[in-house]
DNA sequence: TTTGGATTCGTTCAATTCGTTCATTTGATT
DNA sequence: AATCAAATGAACGAATTGAACGAATCCAAA
């Protein structure tokens, strides 16, 4: 995999565009977590990079000199370029409709090793396109077959992902969730398992089109700290809602009941009881981040 | 497929991303164990570069490159394969309810590596395990979303066996294929797939549950030199006889049509035209080792 | 057994990185 | 403005790494 190397610090210093010092000054210090050869040359994975860039808040500004593929770039006047990202957008929903999976690879991961991580890949780009996507379908512009494969070939992707992220630590709470019966849509539940393994949760992704019912068994097995339910499509409302307040009455009290999804309309939220409900991976972010360490902040709302 | 018990320097250099040098380096420094070969080259047994890789603390970065399963952090532990499949069977069936997703890797990878390669794994180890799995479901010891996750677990591990397979050239012919709409099983067109990357096809697998007029508009638009379907299940036979009567009518005569699943049962199978059934990977691997080079054997039957 | 193409040998050498020192920039405080 | 601490970047000889080379070895097919 591409994605799994280890960089010298001279790479990483032109992909920020400091000083080869600086690298190595923060490595010597801990900032970076660092390997060595054995002759005592830095090498540095890049998970372990992108894990810096996110405490400091730094961005990759040259993905070309980490061998990552250039994610169009608009120059704004103060010479200072800036992601275009409607133009990138535009060539990843040209690629996934014409199925190339590599082409899509590449952007994905540049996309989020130099933005902001699963956060900003799921809100900022995989969002948006198959947002667009969705609505080429609707008008027939384009066929099933291709909204699925690109659905497809973006799961396989975010997998691969997975590899750059820290294998969670024994102790760490685990979160789990999953898709209820009726809705395929698999993608938005692994981005949402995803976001929470790079918070560095354990996790335990059930999958799409699960009856709320079995759900509720899995959580009862397993006690996990955090439930999540991924929603983007309802086959019938009335039959969903009834479904749905069963299982959230009779999930065990110490589980927060986490919902998202662009199904959950303004109008249907209010009639779902829930401990938290998220609009977009950033806000499912910073949720996993308070609730790592402290314990649920959150009350039961109606 | 059997376990490279000893390892070259050019072997070892690629896996770790390092130069062959620096390997060779190591040998003669005496950082890493290594037996010689009468001429004088260099010949690493597995066991030496494992304690190489705890001393020094270090990843295989490219399991590729060691004809191994990519294991992720950790390395494959116990080479010593366990020929007993009955009892690993059922350790995998244990593992697979459990949720245990590094237990399963473990099993899958010993597998594939020490027994007949893609083929093997789905005939002889997930093929048995999902008919128990399934039985358990029906019976009612076990909860759907086991089962699922059961599913869900094996997908991840089987595309991360894909790294294994080399990529195929682009010059390669085309295998397409999916699961026709009501069926929502995955597993099944994955592991097609991948058979038919194991023998260096180009792929494109479009996943399950799709309408058969689109995996129609799917094939007549990439002209794939096979297009297999892959049928676990069936909402409602008549529908499904006739919508597929009308794929199987309508696809392009060039197109090698394959046919597979556990829902395609003797009664059935009279009533479809197919250039082929596939009883199993096996069949299917022979199928399309003979295809590659030469052109289409089969003459289309009724 | 012989043969020929692919791999590996051991060596040399250029390029990179090491750790260190020191000058410069940054930014907050007086 | 002036001061100072902290962070940054440039420069250095010494050490490590990786690429290239002809010669020797391996291995599978004739």
């Amino acid at each position: 995999m591409i994605l799994n190397d280890n960089l010298t610090p001279k790479q990483i210093a032109s992909a920020l565009r400091v000083s080869e010092s600086s690298v190595k000054r923060w490595c010597d210090r801990g900032d970076i977590r660092t390997d060595r050869t054995l002759g005592g040359h830095r090498r540095i994975p890049l998970g372990f990079l992108l894990e810096f860039l996110e405490t400091t808040n730094r961005r990759i500004l040259d993905p070309v000199a980490l061998g990552l593929a250039p994610l169009g770039r608009s120059v704004v006047q103060n010479s200072t370029s800036e992601l275009d990202s409607e133009a990138t957008i535009a060539r990843f929903e040209k690629s996934l409709l014409l199925g190339s999976e590599p082409e899509c690879r590449k952007i994905i991961s540049s996309w989020y090793s130099t933005q902001g991580g699963m956060c900003s890949l799921a809100d900022d780009l995989l969002c948006p396109t198959f947002r667009s996507v969705g609505k080429l379908w609707r008008e027939g512009t384009i066929d099933i077959y291709q909204e699925r494969l690109a659905c497809e070939i973006c799961h396989r992707i975010v997998l691969e992902l997975k590899w750059l992220l820290a294998e969670p630590s024994a102790t760490a709470p685990l979160a789990m969730g999953g898709t209820p019966a009726g809705d395929q849509y698999q993608l938005a539940t692994l981005l949402t398992e995803m976001v929470f393994r790079e918070q560095g949760w354990r996790t335990a992704g059930l999958g799409a089109n699960i009856p709320f019912p079995s759900l509720l068994s899995a959580a009862r097995k397993h006690m996990p700290k955090i439930f999540w339910i991924s929603v983007s499509h309802i086959e019938d409302e009335k039959t969903f809602l009834e479904a749905y307040a069963d299982f959230a009455k009779r999930l065990p009290k110490g589980i927060v009941l986490v919902v998202g999804g662009r199904a959950l309309s303004d109008e249907l939220r209010p009639k779902m009881m829930y401990s938290a409900h998220c609009d977009g991976m950033r806000h499912l972010t910073t949720l996993a981040k308070a609730l790592k360490t402290g314990s649920l902040p959150l009350a039961p709302q109606i």
